[in-house]
DNA sequence: TTGTATGCGTTATCAA
DNA sequence: TTGATAACGCATACAA
C-alpha cells in the first residue's frame, strides 16, 4: 500500500512553488534525507521517537515520494506494459479490467497501448515500454513474427505473453493461451450432434495464432467425424462485425446450403447472424451459429448467441498475478492453457 | 516522433549486462555526453560529420534513451493519466481508444486507471498519477465531491475534466460536457411528436453530474409540452444492463400504463427493453425507448435502439489534443459542451 | 561546434 | 540509530 501524505491535502508546494521534496522534510525535521528516506519507506532501524516526529511532518508538509526520482534510483517503475490489439474490443478490455484490477492491489500502475493490429505500432509499443522501463509487459494477441517477436520480449525482463505461444520457452515469459482446439472441438461436435452437416468456419484473421489453432480444431474435428475437409467452406476477415459480415456474404454465395457456422469469435458470429437473417435465412433453424469469447453481447442479440466463455476479468488478473510473480520473486517459465466452455444459448 | 535506435536491435546491452547510455556512446566516440545527447535529440549546433558518426555507434550499440532518467531531468515525462470508472463500459472504451490514439500520434503514453464508480479508489488513482508526475491528466466521469475534485485538480499541471462540470472555472483545466439538456430534450420531443403520454426517466446513479442534467433536460421538456412531472416515474439506477432490468422492474409494476421511456444510457436502456419484452409489451408498439451513447451494442439488438449520438472516439481525440495544447503551449482555460445528434433507429 | 559542471529526487553503501 | 557520499541517466546553463 504505502501511503504516505494526506490525499486531500492541497499545500503540496513550498513557498517557492516546487514540489515538497525529501530535503524539504529533512531540514524541517533537522535530520538527514537518509532518516526520511528510511521513515517514509518504513525501514527497520529507525527509533519510535523520530519516526513519528517525521510522519508528522510529512503530512504536514504534504510530502508525497516522486516516484521518477525514486524510479531511477532502484530500477524500478511499479509499471506495466499492457498492449493490446484493441482497447475497445470486448475480450481485450475484460481482459484489461482483470489486468488493472490486480495491479491496483498490488500497487501497480498499467500503461495501455493499443496496436490497431499492426505490426509497426506494435514495434514502436514496446520500444516506448521498453524507453519508459516497465518492471512487466503483458502483451496481447501479437501479430509479430516469431523471430521478431523472441527478439523483442528479450528487451524486458518479465513478459506474459496473452493468446500467442512460443517455439521453445524463453526463460523470461510465461505464455497464457485459451485451448483454441478443444474450443473448436466442442463447438463443431456439437453441431455435428445437432444434424449440421455443412459447416462453415469464419476464420478471423490470417495472421493471428488463435485463428490457426482453431483452425485445426475445426478440421480435426470435422475429420474425426469423417467429414473431408472443403477449403471453399473456410474465409478468413477482420475479427469484428463487419469483417464478419462481408465473410458471412461471400460464404453464403459460394455455399447456400450451408447450416452452421463456426465464427471467429462473438463479434465476427453476430456479423454473420446479422447477414443469415437479411438473407431470410433463420438462426438456429436453417443455419446454426456458434461463437466464440462469450462476450457481452452474446446475451444481448436474439437469438442469443451459443459461444465458448472464458472468464477474462479472471484471466487478466491470473496474468498479473503471474508476471508480479516473475517480477517479484523471479519463478520459473510456465505454458497455462485455459479450457473454454461452450456456453448453449439460442443461437445453436 | 523520436525515433532512435533500431528497433529490431537485440544487443541493447553490452558486456557487463548493462542498459546501453549515453555515457557509453560517449565513450565509444571519444566525445562528451552531451554531444551524444544533442544528437539523439536532434539540436541544433552539430556538425554534419559527428551526427553521422554518432547515429551510426547509437545503432550500432543499440542505444535507447531512458525515459525515467529523462524525466527526472526534464520533468516532462510524456505521459498522461487517464481516470475512468470502468473501461469495459464502451462509453469509456470508445473515449480511451481516442485517447490513446491522439495520444500515439504525439509520443504520448497512458496510464489507465478503473475507479469502480468508488470514490477512495478515484482518490487514490489521482494520488498514484501525481507520484508518477504525469503531464497531464484526463479525468472521466468524476464521483468526487466539489470540494475534493477542485483540491485534487489542482495537484495537477493540465487536466481535461470529461462528463463534469465546476462551478468556477480553474485555470489549468478544461471541462468537455455532452449537451445533456439538449439530448434530453431531443429525446423527448420524439417521444412526444410520436404521440407517448406517460414518459418514464431511468436517471442512472444518483451522484452523476451527467444524470442530473439528463434529469433537468427531462423535466424541462416535459415542462415545455404542458405535462406535470410525476416522480412516480422516475428512478435512479447503476449505468449498466442490471440496472437497467432492476429500475424497469419497478417502473413497470408501478406505472403498467407507462408507454416511453427515456433511459440514462444505451446499457440501461437494453435492460430496460428486456423487461418490457420479458412483460409482454412489444418495443416500440407499446412502449417506446431511447437510449444515450449510441454504445455498439445499440445497433446489434432488435429492435435496433434509438439513441443519443456522439462520436465518442472523436471525442477522445478532442481531449487529449486539447490536453496537449494546454500541456506544450499553456493554453488558456475553455469548456466545451458537445451536441448529441438523436439517431433514429427501431426501438422508439 | 563541442565540452564542463551541476542538478533532477531518490536510494545504496559504507561509515559513525 | 543516524548520516555523508555516490550513483541512477539524462539535460540545462554556461564556457570555450
Amino acid at each position: 500500500m504505502a501511503f504516505v501524505g494526506n490525499l486531500t491535502m492541497t499545500n503540496y508546494k513550498n513557498k517557492s512553488n516546487r514540489r515538497v521534496t525529501l530535503a524539504d522534510v529533512a531540514n524541517a525535521a533537522g535530520v538527514s534525507m537518509m532518516t526520511v528516506s528510511r521513515v517514509v519507506n518504513n525501514k527497520p532501524g529507525i527509533s519510535e521517537e523520530t519516526h513519528k516526529r517525521i510522519m508528522n511532518l510529512v503530512k504536514e508538509l504534504g510530502y508525497r515520494p516522486n516516484q521518477i526520482a525514486r524510479s531511477l534510483a532502484t530500477d524500478r517503475t511499479k509499471t506495466i506494459g499492457l498492449v493490446v490489439p484493441d482497447n475497445t474490443n470486448p475480450f481485450f478490455a475484460q481482459i484489461a479490467y482483470g489486468i488493472e484490477d490486480e495491479a491496483y492491489d498490488r500497487d501497480y500502475t498499467i500503461v495501455l497501448i493499443n496496436t490497431k493490429e499492426d505490426p509497426k505500432r506494435e514495434l514502436r509499443a514496446l520500444d516506448t515500454l521498453w524507453q519508459k522501463d516497465v518492471d512487466g509487459l503483458i502483451l496481447c494477441s501479437s501479430r509479430l513474427g516469431k523471430k521478431e517477436l523472441e527478439e523483442q520480449i528479450r528487451n524486458f525482463s518479465s513478459v506474459v505473453l496473452l493468446n500467442r505461444d512460443l517455439d521453445k520457452n524463453l526463460d523470461n515469459t510465461t505464455t497464457i493461451n485459451i485451448n483454441d482446439k478443444l474450443g473448436a472441438e466442442l463447438a463443431i461436435n456439437h453441431l455435428l450432434n445437432d444434424g449440421r452437416e455443412r459447416i462453415a468456419h469464419i476464420r478471423g484473421p490470417e495472421n493471428s495464432t488463435s485463428a490457426n489453432r482453431r483452425m485445426e480444431g475445426y478440421q480435426r474435428a470435422l475429420n474425426e467425424a469423417n467429414i473431408s475437409f472443403n477449403p471453399e467452406l473456410t474465409i478468413s476477415c477482420f475479427p469484428d462485425i463487419n469483417g464478419g459480415r462481408r465473410a458471412a456474404t461471400i460464404l453464403l454465395q459460394r455455399n447456400p446450403e450451408i447450416d452452421g457456422i463456426y465464427a471467429y469469435n462473438d463479434l465476427v458470429a453476430v456479423g454473420a447472424v446479422q447477414i443469415c437473417q437479411e438473407y431470410g435465412k433463420h438462426v438456429p433453424e436453417d443455419i446454426a451459429v456458434v461463437g466464440v469469447d462469450d462476450s457481452p453481447i452474446a446475451t444481448l442479440i436474439r437469438p442469443k448467441l451459443t459461444t465458448l466463455h472464458i472468464d477474462l476479468k479472471q484471466t487478466g488478473k491470473l496474468a498479473m498475478q503471474i508476471l508480479l510473480k516473475r517480477v517479484e520473486e523471479n519463478a520459473s517459465p510456465e505454458n497455462i492453457l485455459l479450457d473454454p466452455e461452450l456456453y448453449l444459448r439460442e443461437s445453436a
